[in-house]
DNA sequence: GTCCCTTTGTGAAGCGATGCACAAAGTGAA
DNA sequence: TTCACTTTGTGCATCGCTTCACAAAGGGAC
């Protein structure tokens, strides 16, 4: 058997690393696109918009594959990466939830043209049960874990109501799924073992609220309008 | 002018408890509709998913809103932490690009709920400009600067194709946006004081895959099916 | 082979976030 | 008033990530 180069350490990524990951592959397969042969970091952590002592850092996590003087060959860290994060085999990844996001989902191109495959839709809504979308049927959310067993779904993306996340979670686990991404607007509990991931437009545009005020207050010179709270509340 | 208790930061909150703020303000929403009066910070954290200790540390980086032996009054607390991430005042909001997902979030409820309001759809296709989408007019990409200075738009959230992603922004920040929801697979670069947000369901899927894989790794004892890089690529 | 130049890989310091554990502060009962 | 109990707010140790800065390693010219 082989083994990858032991100073890489075996199975411990950290997971800033990790997520950033993708973002390199991205910029690689840009570079590969465009026929460069190698990359220095500086090159490649500007592309993928990080600086170069974390990038050479990240990518010493996974073994040393750079030439010192030279850089590192593109192709040859794209297949690297592509294995640490799974991408050379394909993945089956469920939708359920087929509203105006789960539609959007479906359709989305970026999906597929990496390692992972739409091979289920479910609603539970009657009514769009046994549409076609993106080529796929629509199936019933009653079939749901004969349907993830039978296509080995590994990954399931939720576009439910919030009302209907928790539920939907818990049988997609009990189904064998470990694997959740989740865009309902609810913290999901799910046992030891199971990845969720969360995507919260909401949430984001909070965040961008916060910091906005902060930069029109700094303007307008300090909290001028800040009120008392009223006091008709009782407190 | 009222100014609040000196003991909170005047202006100093980490960025990673802004981050869950808006978690807790979802959670408190709850629990004003189920008619709570107060809640405890373990009660709340729960609620919210995180532990007692750092919701504690969250809230008291606004404040010291809380009643020791008691907890912390649920409408109050709501207040302030809506008025802290400027909730109280509503944010225009402008989608560019009306394709699949730009139509998605257009027809989002969850966004307008808390002081949002898609006040602009922009579109490069002719074909789609002049459709109504959730009781908008979908505007040119040429009336962008007129349109978003005209209604005050602040937040604009980006949902075109990857290759016109840098373009737009860089238009949007000209005509004075400095908040950005980037839903296109680039890396922006952007001058100082703007604020950019990404969210990439292919990177999250990415995460996903490197972690299911781990597991499956494991569950099977090692790495069996390692292959060597292909001999024939030139290293 | 030797020298110079480029670029990687990494030890170590710095920084921010997390979680523990407890003193301080409040409630309610007697 | 006093006492027992609850729950907040926070000092401190710890942890993980980031950044700096440089020794080590390779390439190319001569």
């Amino acid at each position: 058997m082989i083994r990858r180069p032991s100073h890489a350490r075996e199975r411990g990524i950290p997971e800033a690393t990790v997520a950033r990951l993708p973002l390199y592959l991205r910029a690689l397969n840009g570079m590969s696109e465009r026929g460069l042969a190698t990359v220095s970091s500086e090159d490649l952590a500007s592309a993928a918009g990080v600086n170069s002592a974390k990038l050479r850092k990240d990518l010493s996590h996974l073994g040393s594959y750079g030439t010192r003087g030279v850089g590192y060959d593109v192709e040859y860290l794209i297949y690297q990466i592509s294995r640490e994060l799974g991408l050379t085999q394909d993945w089956a990844v469920a939708i359920v939830g087929v509203g105006n996001l789960g539609r959007a989902l479906a359709n989305y191109g970026g999906f597929v043209s990496r390692g992972f495959r739409v091979a289920a839709l479910f609603d539970a809504d009657p009514e769009v049960v046994g549409d076609h979308i993106a080529g796929l049927n629509v199936e019933h959310i009653d079939d749901l874990e004969a349907v993830i067993r039978r296509r080995g779904v590994s990954i399931v993306v939720l576009a439910t109501p919030a009302a209907a996340a928790q539920q939907v979670a818990d049988r997609v686990i009990a189904a064998g799924v470990t694997s959740i991404l989740n865009f309902a607007p609810v913290v999901l509990t799910v046992p030891e073992g199971v990845d969720i991931r969360k995507v919260d437009l909401s949430i984001e545009l909070q965040i961008l609220a916060f910091h906005e005020q902060r930069k029109t207050d700094r303007m307008s010179g300090g909290p001028a309008m800040a009120e008392e709270w009223p006091e008709a509340v009782d407190l």
